[in-house]
DNA sequence: GGCGTCGCGTGACGGACGTCACCGCTGCTG
DNA sequence: CAGCAGCGGTGACGTCCGTCACGCGACGCC
């Protein structure tokens, strides 16, 4: 029902070992920043394996993730394409195997290959529709609703790659949920104190179980 | 500063004329809907003259204005692109002249000019800078913040066209403008009575005028 | 094993904004 | 011209959430 509609994997078959002379092999570490917003964009980053958090600061201090990248993303693409400087920071959130490809040989890959370019627009195309309903989504709502939706998406998002058992284990840190849904930590804390109150999941340190999905979705799409 | 970050005109010198063998001329009427959210997406409009408005409701029937589209733009092309549904719905603010193409036509327009297909990445990339921004923008400052920003940026907006005289006069209604900053009405309306004791704008119906961009400029930015 | 750090939970408090309600004005239309 | 509908401006009230502050348990480092 709320599908976050990024289907990973730009780089699939066997197209992207075209790239892959092109481009230099890099490991990062956990937590290395890849980027930061502001500078010049002179290359592309091809995920092999691990995420990447996408995100930026507010003067205030706090941050908006935008977007995470799997293995299969591509990071960075959007200076490649219109030469503007980075306008997000990346950070790896795990150790992460990548691709990294100078931005004019990004391009003239993308020109040689006019079937990559069309898989590009899609991948594209997919990232504004989730950004667009990012927009709804952070307007729709009271803060336990957006933190339902969205472990219910991660949820899904995991099903895809391992089966779906009765109960699913999200490994990630509560500030990292309450940037995700646009709010502060400790009423991302409170808002899962409640779902934990109805006994739908259950918290521990860096890890969020989810127990009881339908209750979950039901919650994430009701007024209040 | 605040720059919006959409480079009007997909369309421009005459390579458009290729495409407008394959499209339809049509008019819209003001008010009228070009798309509606949900619909399977068939075809494709490029603007000629008229600006559109793109928006989503929620649930509890908030409207959440996504993007304008002002002549030299394309409208639906994500659909066309990736084969989905209309994510939102469009609607034209003013009479507007446009042509409407066929996706499949649109594809093959798209296929068949390497230098069209590298300008439409450029324009999807701008989009998703664009939302990206709205998303900061959004947690960021109080709504007479917001309302000021929004301002200003279409004030600058208005001015590549125009020459920028003192003041700037804005035709929109501040059901839109609350749409657009992601509030309601009302506190949309008492945000530009802030603004206005200060002396920086006047608004009538239909109507604001900025008189003091300076001033906006640096509320726009200020944390209080 | 002691101690510091990090991540989580919760309480108190205040403020900004949503909701509801009403009123005035303007411009159209019959 | 009378009436109505659309738009704008405000007031009262409630509440959700941000801010600040503190406590607690788990993990890591020396």
């Amino acid at each position: 029902m709320t599908w976050t509609g990024r289907p990973h994997g730009f780089l699939t078959g066997d197209e992207w070992r075209t790239l892959e002379v092109a481009g230099r092999p890099r490991r990062y570490r956990a937590r290395q920043r890849l980027f930061r917003e502001g500078e010049p964009g002179d290359h592309v980053i091809a995920v092999l394996g691990g995420r990447v958090k996408v995100s930026v600061q507010t003067r205030s201090g706090r941050e908006i993730l935008l977007a995470i990248k799997e293995p299969g993303d591509l990071v960075g693409e959007l200076s490649a394409i219109d030469g503007r400087p980075r306008s997000a920071t990346a950070i790896a959130l795990e150790p992460v195997d990548a691709l990294v490809v100078t931005a004019p040989a990004f391009v003239e890959f993308i020109e040689g290959h006019p079937r990559i370019a069309v898989r590009l627009l899609r991948t594209l195309a997919a990232q504004i529709r989730d950004a667009d309903r990012r927009s709804v989504d952070r307007d729709t709502g009271d803060i336990t609703c957006r933190v339902a939706r969205r472990l219910v998406d991660l949820a899904e998002r995991l099903s895809e790659h391992r089966g779906s058992g009765v109960e699913v284990t999200l490994v990630l840190g509560q500030d990292d949920l309450a940037a995700w849904v646009g709010a502060t930590r400790e009423a991302t804390s409170r808002a899962l104190g409640r779902l934990r109150a109805e006994g739908w999941l259950t918290t521990a340190r860096q890890r969020i179980v989810l127990t009881d999905l339908p209750a979950l979705r039901r919650r994430a799409s009701e007024p209040a």
